[in-house]
DNA sequence: CATGAAGCGGAGATCCAACTCCGGTTGGCC
DNA sequence: GGCCAACCGGAGTTGGATCTCCGCTTCATG
């Protein structure tokens, strides 16, 4: 295990673990499971914070049966609850994905209204992904995987929008040289996923280094050569990617 | 699909792909296939082949059965040649990750005669690994595993011993700020790893984006902040990483 | 060419994780 | 309290993948 070494790296992941995890239980106790008897509803948002912890302790390929035992309901519970192992799975997306989402709503929305010096929006908006990836590591191999369901798709959608103005901003302010594309970020967001989840469980916080990297990558520098691979457009952040087969 | 932006990518791709096809072959004719028969040696040069094939279309879960019928050949005699299915991932990882030892220790060899301008010999083996990790997306989980059998351990210490001297090289010739480490080095080819896997199918060239960005992370500037969060040592280098999960 | 050790194919045994089914129980409304 | 729809548990089914077994064939040697 790592020490947590720099700044607050571990604070703010805490941070962003607990409030994840009040996300998952508002998304268990809230609208969707709205209409449920009380023990139902309550098993509901049991086996969710089950999967969730078993997940992150096991990855994906944590059992079916292992959840039902954590949560302290049965086989039958769990699949009335939801029809599909995927489907408890891209619920967990779903609430890792709101957090995000939120998130990039407020950063974006603060525009350029920073202190000089500050973080840009889109600095703040990747690491607070990276915090909340951290902190669900082995749920995220559902993350921006291609068709979703037509909701989550229009709110994908949304975030990249956001993400694509504090791109612009970002470029304004001088933080990002203008050469730097939307696909760019998407690609470091997918790269940072995998990292996260690769490197969990010995360095939970060696992403933070890798993050600083690639921004430094995105900074403007006066000899710096120009990035030589133009991506053509952003229909892979439109798209996203197949499922993984890992 | 991505219709091969840029520079000579398509070609430099398509060389790497072959030169691995080669090498695939020599693996399995070569000292590993001595002492066989000769029809046993060429049917465990054609499940190789096979094996590479299948992994590259359809990811690591393609099945044995599958694998079988490509190379022509019955269950039995995969299952003679190859212990397990395992086992045969671990062989083809073999060969790719003999391709990077190789290419490391010409370019480390080379130092630093290189014409000015030139890219560093850190540069060209990071775009040589994910070249050859492009010409074998599907067959990427196993490399880089922590506890490899012993003499492929001893075989990733001598590739990291040439990186790091690479790396000492890239900071001598101004290519690279002298805060970079080993581990930063390290995170970035595991990022590169996934992305390479996770874009094959549709944007098979956009790892060289990605991988221009990092490289320009690392270069030094003139405002450039210093990196916050420092890796403590090179034990994750060293050790590996766990199995994947996903 | 005769011999047998080594190799071959592929049906089916085995394993494992996701998922179903049903007899018994519980919570909420009258 | 009484009723019943909704809910519960967990043993068993299913499906798909890996791996084994054995009667027949082929290669290499004297």
């Amino acid at each position: 295990m790592n020490d947590s070494r720099g700044r607050n790296a571990a604070a703010t992941t805490a941070t962003a673990t607990a409030d994840a995890s009040a996300a998952a239980t508002a998304a268990a106790t809230g609208s969707a499971g709205k209409g449920l008897r009380r023990d139902a509803a309550e098993n509901r948002a049991r086996l969710l914070r089950a999967a969730w912890e078993a997940f992150a302790e096991q990855g994906p390929d944590a059992g079916v049966e292992e959840i039902a035992r954590r949560a302290g309901v049965g086989m039958g519970t769990l699949y009335r609850r939801f029809p599909t192992k995927d489907a408890l799975i891209n619920e967990l997306s779903e609430v890792i994905f709101e957090s995000i989402l939120e998130h990039a709503r407020m950063s974006a929305a603060l525009g350029a209204d920073r202190a000089p010096g500050q973080p840009s929006g889109l600095e703040e908006s990747l690491f607070h992904m990276g915090e909340v990836m951290a902190g669900h590591h082995g749920c995220l191999s559902r993350l921006w995987q291609a068709s979703p369901p037509p909701d989550q798709d229009e709110r994908r959608t949304e975030l990249w929008q956001l993400m694509d103005r504090m791109l612009d901003q970002a470029k304004a302010s001088g933080d990002v040289r203008p050469e730097v594309t939307l696909t760019d970020v998407y690609l470091s967001v997918i790269a940072l996923r995998s990292l996260v989840d690769d490197t969990a469980g010995q360095a939970p916080d060696l992403w933070r280094r890798y993050l600083e990297v690639v921004l430094a990558g995105f900074r403007p520098a006066p000899g710096a050569r120009p990035l030589a691979y133009q991506p053509a457009d952003d229909s892979l952040v439109r798209h996203g990617l197949p499922k993984r087969r890992h």
